[in-house]
DNA sequence: GCGAGTACAGCAAGCGCTTTCTATCGAGAG
DNA sequence: CTCTCGATAGAAAGCGCTTGCTGTACTCGC
């Protein structure tokens, strides 16, 4: 039923092994037999069986990209990144490799689930993007998963992800502490000196991160940490309004709201709004990663800039082996603050 | 070196085809033989090889989900509905298949060649996203690529598409043309007569049918057709803050822009905006889609929501086989209108 | 207590491709 | 004019798993 090698093997006139040879283009083959066999190709529509290529090689073309949230541009843009670095610029370059993101939906059996399933298709590599859950037990399952796949050939690239230690996975990780210090280091020079601040959820690195990074700066101005001035949610808009509508209720007297991501800041501000309060008289807020949408917001997002597709371009050439990995296996990117419309000066009468 | 079913085998002490047929779950085994087996490979740690399973029982259970834009969120709410439905809601849950979305670029060759590696893989099914290319040659090619993998026994599943006439691919397309017809009327009904168009790409079906929709409502109204009133561009912001500005430079006096997308809108805002416009009282301005930002922006746009993550959903549990297919192969999915502050009367001093 | 039926388990034949090793054919080298 | 070497092409042995068919014990029914 459907076209084997054999069959194109037998149009052509040659052995099956000469057409395997020529598909794959690593063996001398006199060019006017190449020529018929491609010939029969065509003619017979012949497409290679996959799964029976990799198996007799022992290795397969596939590369998976993980992501925490596909919907949210912030991994479709480092995906994207990754994506482009491995398939090649072109259509049909690159060596026609397979990658493919798979969407963990922060999910850490998930992510389990689909390393195994990865490993399971002999996958040529595999790049993590964005934080990880910071649960003991899972880092370990998970850095073993890690173990395993480089030991088996697969390549392991980390982007926008802390290291795993243990692994010998390369690791191109965001400075998001130093992001989010100097971030509310900005404010606090703006004069604020009541600031909330919405979290991601809590057992993901970059959430703790970026927490750290801002209460350093606070601890550095002298001012102590009060645990009413944060609240936890996720890393989208809902959470953003409805955290911002807790923040208020706690302390109406809030001067900035420091948001998790610019998606959380977008959330609140409309609820800022809607509560009466304008931006950034009467409160400052500000995001984290600059999305595209971050300098059309009104007003424009102040945030911190993370060179998403830079960083995914990156891990794409070295998951290809394009490019070398950083020395210790370990690279910081750092985050540029981005100062608009969104922060000033405290009111006076607040 | 790798471990294998062989080798589980051996130290559960029963033949390989019994450890196969546990893992399968598809034939009686004796509960004592099965913890035995179960106990053996978590001992020896196996992971079943992917591409020699495949190529046995000749399936896989590769889903391909291809995409334009990965970083665009249009895709991004799709993708994620569609992997859900696939993957089941659990962890692990769903059968353990790999959705994987594949990244196009909009590229027909990248289209074909994801398709070809799909194919190639016995993907168990493939779902289409987004607008097609109009090339009659790259539609046919298409067409016939999927005709194969519908033969092949891959299930076709085409989202937010037009259908692919002389296929059996399953279609939800999503009726652009009506809801740009509605919104264009909408303006209309406020009294502007003078709108410009900010279109997408020139190619693409999705790019047409809006347009289409918004052209059928400006004839109706008695409104001749000005192609000075229509600017082509990406489905991007960037691509909205240019075309407005050509559009302004074409007529100052425009009353509202109507823009291919909520990024395309969003462009077209700040361009207004930095023009010293305001919206709406200068100009109106609507998108299409209703992304999550789209209810945030100052003023909240007006454009039409279309259920993306309900269609995304849909497809999936088509092309699971756990859901029918809409009668004659196609559905035709409206978006509603949804009228927000970024359109008004046009100002009586224009 | 015996034949029939049932429930498991194993054998072995592939699935379609890659690749090592071997064979063949010329062309220069000696 | 024979020998050797380079360039190609073929034969065949798997790669690791699935599954139809073939046993082999048992369990029942009468």
């Amino acid at each position: 039923m459907t076209v084997t090698l054999a069959d194109v093997a037998a149009r052509a006139q040659v052995s099956p092994a000469t057409v395997s040879r020529v598909l794959n283009g690593n063996y001398p083959v006199a060019a006017a037999t190449r020529e018929r066999v491609l010939r029969a190709v065509d003619e017979l529509d012949y497409v290679l069986n996959g799964p029976a290529s990799s198996l007799a090689a022992a290795t397969s073309d596939l590369v998976g990209i993980l992501v925490n949230d596909i919907a949210d541009p912030f991994f479709g843009i480092m995906a994207s990144a990754i994506q482009a670095e491995i398939c090649g610029p072109g259509g049909r370059a690159g060596g026609e490799r397979l990658a493919v993101v798979c969407n963990t939906g922060g999910s850490p059996e998930r992510e389990l689930t689909y390393l195994t399933l990865l490993q399971r298709q002999r996958a040529a590599a595999v790049v993590l993007t964005g934080g990880a859950v910071e649960d003991a037990p899972h880092a370990a399952a998970v850095a073993a998963k890690l173990r395993k796949l480089t030991e088996a050939g697969t390549r392991v690239v980390l982007c926008g992800r802390p290291p795993a230690p243990g692994t010998d996975a390369v690791a191109l990780t965001f400075d998001n502490r130093g992001g989010a210090r100097r971030l509310t280091e900005h404010l606090l020079g703006l004069g604020h000196r009541r600031l909330g601040y919405i979290a991601g959820p809590g057992e993901r690195t970059t959430t703790r991160h970026r927490l750290e990074g801002h209460r350093a700066a606070l601890t550095a101005a002298g001012i102590e940490e009060d645990p009413r001035r944060t609240v936890h949610g996720r890393y989208d808009r809902q959470s953003g309004y409805e955290a911002t509508l807790e923040l208020l209720r706690r302390d109406a007297s809030l001067t900035a709201v420091v948001a998790a991501n610019d998606s959380v800041a977008l959330g609140a501000c409309a609820a800022l709004r809607e509560s009466g309060l304008r931006i950034p008289a009467d409160v400052s807020v500000a995001g984290f990663d600059d999305l595209p949408f971050s300098v059309d917001t009104v007003p424009s997002l102040t945030t911190v800039r993370l060179p998403l597709a830079e960083a995914g371009a990156r891990a794409g050439r070295i998951a290809m082996g394009r490019e070398e990995a950083p020395p210790g296996g370990v690279a910081a990117i750092r985050g540029e603050l981005m100062v608009r419309g969104s922060t000033g000066v405290p009111s006076a009468g607040k």
